[in-house]
RNA sequence: UCCCUAGUAGCUCAGUCGGUUAGAGCGGCGGACUGUUAAUCCGUAGGUCGUAGGUUCAAGUCCUACCUGGGGAGCCA
């Protein structure tokens, strides 16, 4: 017989067929002659359930069925005469493929707290909150890739494992299959990575936009979408050392149009997201509701799903640096000294700065350009008034920067001169200036936190809990 | 890495000023129950109080160090 997934049940609410349907019991509830089981196959948030008559089953069978266990129902799909649910499978027949101890069995039919399904990672996809998130996750990957197609960008995947350290963009995980408690040395007693694999010494990636800067400059648009890692020791809600970016990269773009691209780009995501993962949504956001409940009036956010359809609908505010900078000093709040750091033209704005213009001032999404070319990276276009870059933060609510971009100095003098003032190794990075040697033209692009994006979407705090298995400092379990 | 904070039953937490035998709800188990919705009701088992030292007649409670989790900051996506 057809197995049938529970959406596809649920959705026609069609009845009187016979239907084989196979999950896990997310909870069990009895009385004398019949048992109701609540059985979940992750195609959907809601149950079905599973209406047993005690009596035409084996005892010792329906003592096993229990939280988490994994059964195939045979049975017929009948109009349900309690109130949760339109359609409930009448059972014929259940098998119990796999049975779950209900004395180790982790996932209890109750309320858990984050920090504990963090540390129960490989389960926790077994909960409500959980399966709604790696669903939304996978619609946003998904959309992203729809997006960039629809728009003639070309996926490109660049490599993983890098022989350049010069991106400055922090710390980098060595890669090496030199042994490491006697790795060979050279004649000066330091390590010698000309035997290494690659012979030399290399790392896993922080950023594939150099490689895509190549693609770019002759396929036109092309974007990334893979792994980073960063081996900063960060602690916070908003870091990872293994995370996930999209680094779209554009021939022909100025920074206009790549802020363009930006927010027409979020915003297909997010009403993406509305109009495929209602039920997922609507979850997360009473979820979000009930956690809040306890928080003074003033400290509540925005419901999630008027949260997205207020920042799809209305356009992100657009700013310079150097007016963001009037701004925090004429506000009150910097006149009551409530910042606790100093706002000063050429120091880079703080998370406080970044979420009082974004949070109390604009209360929107904020685009912040022209920033400072001493805070900003070596490859930026360089503005005419010889101190700022053409530099782009996309700033969100709660996450802050959820996006980074620039256009990108095209001219092979200026950056070869701003690379020099950056101590930046020039004859490495000897193919990526050749893109500014051989019909160099102005383009742009920009990375996307792909876990930051998730974190928005589904109004979760933690960057940790929208990844299945979070690497973070001290933690690579599972 | 820095600052703050927490660690007590499977989970979430209470435990007063240091004082006798360590408390609850949920979950588990046993039972009851005419269709339940995280069912309900009755009963029951379950603890090296994060680890190691120290102070004290006496430590879950006070002190020190370490470990782990959480929050904030920095760095950034």
């Amino acid at each position: 017989m057809n197995r049938k997934k529970v959406r596809e049940i649920l959705c026609s609410g069609e009845t009187g067929a016979e239907v084989l349907v196979k999950g896990w019991v997310r909870t069990k509830r009895s009385s004398k002659n019949v048992s109701f089981i609540a059985l979940n196959d992750g195609s959907v948030i809601h149950n079905l359930q599973v209406v047993v008559d005690v009596n035409d089953f084996d005892e010792s069978l329906l003592r096993d069925i229990n939280t988490g266990a994994a059964l195939a129902v045979r049975g017929v799909l009948m109009p349900s005469s309690g109130s949760g649910q339109k359609v409930e499978l009448v059972a014929r027949e259940i098998e119990l493929l796999g049975p779950a101890d209900p004395e180790k069995f982790p996932i209890q039919p109750k309320k858990h707290s984050l920090e504990f399904l963090r540390e129960n990672a490989h389960l926790r996809f077994r909960t409500n909150t959980f399966g709604a998130i790696f669903r939304i996750r996978h619609a946003m990957a998904f959309a992203i890739h729809d997006y960039f197609n629809r728009h003639g960008f070309y996926y490109l995947h660049t490599p993983i494992i890098t022989a350049s350290d010069a991106e400055g963009a922090g710390q980098m995980f060595r890669v090496t299959t030199l042994d490491a408690l006697k790795p060979p040395l050279t004649p000066e007693g330091n390590v010698d990575f000309s035997s290494d694999f690659f012979g030399r010494p290399t790392n896993l990636t922080v950023s594939g936009q150099l490689e895509g800067e190549l693609g770019a400059t002759a396929l036109g648009e092309i974007y990334t979408f893979g792994p980073t890692f960063r081996a900063e020791n960060s602690n916070t809600t908003r870091h990872l050392a293994e995370f996930w970016m999209i680094e779209p990269e554009m021939a022909f773009y100025d920074l206009k149009d790549t802020m363009d691209l930006a927010e027409d780009f979020l915003k297909f995501l997010i009403r993406y997201a509305l109009d495929h993962c209602a039920d997922d949504l609507t979850f997360l956001a009473g979820r979000l509701r009930e956690e809040e409940k306890g928080k003074p009036a003033e400290q509540q956010s925005m419901d999630l799903i008027e949260k997205l359809k207020f920042v799809a609908e209305n356009d992100f505010e657009r700013l310079t640096y150097s007016g963001a900078v009037e701004i925090l000093k004429n506000s009150n709040h910097y006149k009551k000294k409530k910042f606790q750091f100093p706002v000063e033209w050429g120091v880079d704005l703080q998370s406080e700065h970044e979420r009082y213009l974004v949070e109390r001032h604009f209360k929107k999404p904020v685009i912040l350009i022209d920033y400072p070319k001493e805070i900003k990276a070596f490859y930026m276009k360089q503005n005419d008034d010889g101190k700022t870059v053409a530099a782009m933060d996309v700033l969100f609510p709660q996450i802050g920067e959820i996006i980074g971009g620039s256009q990108r100095e095209e001219n092979f003098d200026k950056l070869v001169a701003r690379m020099e003032e950056m101590h930046i190794p020039v004859d490495e990075l000897w193919w990526y200036l050749d893109t500014r040697r051989f019909g160099t033209v102005p383009h742009s692009g920009f990375g996307l936190g792909f876990e930051r994006f998730i974190l928005f979407i589904t109004g979760m705090g933690n960057i940790r809990d929208v990844i299945a298995f979070p690497r973070t400092p001290k933690n690579a379990e599972f």
